[in-house]
DNA sequence: TTGTACGCGTTATCAG
DNA sequence: CTGATAACGCGTACAA
């Protein structure tokens, strides 16, 4: 720890005011060009750094938003977040990034961090594990504006961008019944995330609607990762009780079931047809390759981000609105019924 | 914006001083019961919130560190990030994460930005544009300890966390020498990376003690990416100068020199083998799985996170040094070789 | 037990 | 052009 050189400490070195220093280090015009010179010397001999708390105690600003997210070890978040620094740092601010790795502790820690950082405004996707919607809320009162992506809370009034999760899963069920396959299970995502909620009831609607029976049975649970899909395809292979095709909560579960089903010695989409939901790199680069949903991550990111400067530069207070943005289905081989 | 409510204004609201108040609110016991409890409620209905800026420039302690890496894209940071948060959560510090996306520019911005945070300390995996080896310098000369993990500066003397990549790419090297192939190729890195000339040196050193001829044509360069390593093989496919193997900088680049070879009809490892790096949790779902070096990711960042934290107690200067860890070779199906 | 007064490092205002 | 001086919000000796 080393102690840093203050405006007072160059003034007394040169026997000038403080006032002056600060005055000829901002480099303005009503200070002579020779003390100036001496001073911004001086300041490079003593190693002078400015403090920013010091500064920022005076102007209250810090040009600052934090983001948190729940993990970027999936493409997901790393891309929504190049669309949120895009935003940004056209809008000249700066960006902190957190990760709450899933835990509703670490979320809130995080959001403390961030807070004593004096962030102007907060990005969150929450963690799945719960909300701490107390403390949203807490943030928003003292006037710290939030926004929600992907993962919202459904309690706190504040704007959001999601996909409309409800109206793709039901087109990716109605996907694989119009290719004519019969026995449909759903690999569903943590229960108690809205997202997971969205995409199981389009995938019952559109069941529904095309009068399948739907029982507890072919719905299993299966996380977010890969591992997950990875045990339940395993389960199900267990018990014999194979389905035609699977719509998969998301693209990592919809891998780990494809892995579990090559270690059988079955084929996809032969035996089992996988579609899986939100897009990765992977899903084009495997064997075979991978019906998904494709999230439009960099828009998102845009979005939410546009709409927290929005409130940073409107004093006005405009009712918050959830904005749904629109993804597309890429049909590849692993969802191709070849029996038909 | 709203205005904070501050000591003085509950001081005011009780007519009492600030001193009390902000002694009620510390929890003091040179404070009466009775005034603790009003302080506390009344710090409550105003939504009181201490001004962080303030309390840091007093004790200038932020207890929080800072972290730089180039892109999240790849699962290879989230790992190292993971193995990071350990050490520093265990420490009880606070993490801020930062992303220069490749960009030299957006690195030094990124380094300021912590730097106005205050933070104690700062990790760093360098952009592959180029070094910005005078600010690092200036941060480590002004107090704050610098460490390197992963891909570290070649000029400045700080803590580095490295794996021998010389090492494995020759044993990578040898291992499709060994298997009989005869005509190797090899993908290389980001030309200013000192990780890329690792792997090179390593290739180059291997082929040279098993008296393969080298030459410029045998090494192309292909960047981080899967578009590079698709664009790479797919230009190697149009002058029909096909190798027996390719060892490639890292995963991203092998996968896609892998779709580009599946596009073209021909067949890995029959056609051409590959042999990638830095595992990724792709490697072994990709048909044929892939065969490559698996990097101790979290330990890279539980070591160069417990180097910073020895820096921050140790008040002494230790010499800094390289800590060079092992990595291990996952030898899978795109490097065998069927003709043998 | 409570209040006064000062310092942390800056910037801004107002005289000179 | 330059120098006092106050203020930002908080903590804390010291005095009462």
């Amino acid at each position: 720890m080393k102690k840093y050189a203050t405006l007072k400490d160059i003034a007394k070195a040169l026997n000038i005011s403080t006032a002056t220093v600060s005055r000829a280090l901002a480099d303005r015009w009503d200070v002579s060009c020779e003390t100036k010179k001496l001073v911004q010397e001086e300041a490079k001999r003593q190693n002078y750094r400015p403090n920013p708390m010091a500064t920022r105690l005076q102007n209250k600003r810090t040009k600052t938003i934090g983001l948190v997210v729940p993990e970027f070890k999936s493409a997901f978040f790393p891309n929504v977040i190049s669309g949120i620094q895009k935003v940004i740092d056209d809008a000249g601010y700066n960006l902190l990034i957190t990760q709450s790795q899933e835990s509703k502790e670490i979320e809130e820690k995080n959001l403390k961090l961030l807070e004593s950082n004096m962030v102007e405004g907060i990005l969150i996707s929450i963690t799945r594990e719960g909300e701490n919607d107390e403390y949203y809320q807490r943030l928003i009162d003292s006037g710290i504006p939030v926004v929600f992506f992907n993962r919202v809370s459904s309690k706190v009034d504040a704007p959001k961008v999601i996909i409309d999760d409800y109206r793709l899963a039901f087109f990716a069920t109605e996907h694989l019944i119009y290719n004519g396959f019969k026995k449909i299970y759903h690999f569903e995502g943590p229960v108690n995330l809205s997202v997971s909620k969205e995409r199981k009831r389009g995938f019952i609607d559109a069941m529904k609607k095309h009068h399948r029976e739907v029982s507890e049975k072919i719905i299993h649970t299966a996380g977010v990762f890969s591992e997950k899909g990875y045990i339940a395809m395993q389960n199900l292979i267990a018990k014999n009780d194979l389905p035609d095709a699977i719509f998969c909560f998301n693209d990592p579960t919809a891998l780990g079931a494809l892995k579990a089903i090559k270690e059988a010695g079955l084929k996809c989409p032969d035996d089992v047809a996988l579609v899986g939901f939100s897009e990765t790199e992977i899903a084009q680069l495997v064997e075979p390759p991978l019906t998904s949903i494709e999230q439009p991550t960099f828009e998102i990111g845009v979005t939410a981000a546009s709409l927290l400067m929005e409130q940073l530069n409107d004093c006005v207070v405009t009712p918050s609105r959830t904005v749904k943005l629109i993804a597309k289905m890429n049909i590849r081989k692993s969802s191709i019924n070849i029996k038909k």
